[in-house]
DNA sequence: TATATCTATCGCAATATTACGATTAATATT
DNA sequence: AATATTAATCGTAATATTGCGATAGATATA
């Protein structure tokens, strides 16, 4: 025990949640903040602007990479991250399709 | 270690971070799903559409109350579950800032 | 070639999460 | 009052996450 079941749920429920638990940490959150705001690729940049050791920017980096949320290219020594729009907008609307399925209602508790 | 150093975050990051930690859950999703399909709000109903046991489903259905994201009232013996609007629209928005805070361009890697 | 710079990975410790059976608590029904 | 129904909580086991120091690997610079 202590296993989430992913058979019991649909294809999209588990990407969805797996896309999420990637998001779902301050520091990650943090992480696509910067990654956005720098729209230019930052990457050792991270270890400075958070407080946060570089071993665990660089496995919250690769928690990102793993959902394919952002990339990385190798620019000489160091490694370049952005957002990988394709990934981002799906989730967007994956996201949309959940929020829009609910609508206030007064039948409720 | 293995602490999360919240204080090195904002209150924003923190608190959507909690907030969609509630969310990646493929149970929870499929819980909120649910919530909304029925617009009217079901309880234990949960436990046979879904796989698990009461006691995990309870757990489950805990940790969204816990951020606000659904609410429960007691009706006689059974306990009727539903989405909490203001922060079901908050989250909502929260995340839309985030989205539209990307804009794609081609100066990245 | 030697050295510096940067990032990934390993290994570990602390803590959190997931799931469930068993029990408890609280309201209905008989 | 006794019993059934429903949901919350407790305790526990298995696993996952978080964070970091140390090390390794890979590219640049002297």
């Amino acid at each position: 025990m202590g296993v989430t079941k992913s058979e019991i749920y649909t294809e999209e429920q588990n990407t969805l949640a797996n896309q999420l638990k990637a998001i779902a940490h301050p520091a990650r959150i943090a992480i696509l903040q910067e990654l956005i705001k720098a729209n230019a690729c930052i990457c050792g940049d991270l270890v400075l602007e958070l407080g946060l050791a570089q071993a665990t920017i660089s496995q919250h980096l690769k928690e990102l990479k793993k959902v394919g949320l952002i990339q990385g290219t190798i620019e000489g020594v160091s490694v370049c991250y952005c957002i990988e729009p394709k990934a981002w907008a799906a989730l967007q609307n994956e996201l949309n399709k959940l929020f829009a399925s609910y609508k206030v209602s007064n039948t409720c508790c």
